[in-house]
DNA sequence: TACGGATATACCTATATAGGTATATATGGT
DNA sequence: ACCATATATACCTATATAGGTATATCCGTA
């Protein structure tokens, strides 16, 4: 992977929370939309972006695409997502994208497609994600 | 300094090969053009962006430019150095702009700028970059 | 002071891309 | 078959920026 590929991915503020986020967990595009507060349009862009460059990704569960960062990632990137994680620890940015994530997922039993469910059988009072 | 800002400096290859280059020592921008094969406009305009977000700080040396990265790093531009120095390692444009600096700077006598000299003094024979 | 060399900058153009709106596609449930 | 939900994509617009040409500035020297 060439390494200038990996700095387009992270040059912008939105993959950058996107990757940062992936690197404490796979997550579906709805947690994209409400831990970054983002339009759908626009989470799904960048994530396609990243995507199509193989920094992430992406599994069908259901009606939900969960994405993750790769298993085994080319020594460059890894290097980078451990830089990258290092860093963010010290960016509001990140910290409070970090408690919304844990916020947003506490409503998660079990396996991560669970807290997408519609949800009307369950409790019949919030809309798709958490 | 904002992350984002680190990566956007990043995400070109010539700023990319800059900072590579300047991870191992200053360089002046005859250097740099010597070294990277670009136009004098090129270097000095990409020079110009990393100084006005302070990954690169000059001093005045004659006639002659020194571009140096910064002595006291923030942490994240450290690490993000170290990682770049780390990862360079394996790209052969690297590599190679790293045999170019060796070979530029061999007609360098002791102190940066004498390399850069008019030299019609000395030898006689050399435009000003080696 | 005039000149040449080193570097910076003003200006222009082409391209990439971010972000939006509208729409398409896929999936599960009725 | 139909619908709602989740996600992707086509299309448009605005902006950033890369790269070039021409020119300005700064410095040392004659």
């Amino acid at each position: 992977m060439r390494l200038i590929e990996i700095y387009k991915c992270l040059c912008d503020e939105t993959r950058l929370r996107i990757l940062h986020l992936l690197s404490h967990r796979p997550l579906c595009v709805c947690h994209f939309q409400a831990i970054l507060r983002a339009p759908q349009v626009k989470i799904s862009k960048h994530l396609a972006y990243l995507r199509e460059r193989g920094l992430v990704h992406t599994r069908r569960e259901g009606a939900w695409i969960v994405y993750a960062l790769p298993a085994n990632p080319p020594p460059e990137l890894a290097e980078n997502m451990r830089c990258l994680q290092d860093c963010c620890r010290e960016q509001t940015v990140f910290t409070a994208d970090l408690r919304r994530m844990v916020k947003a997922l506490a409503s998660c039993s079990g396996p991560l497609a669970e807290c997408c469910a519609p949800a009307p059988k369950r409790r019949g009072r919030k809309t798709a994600h958490a």
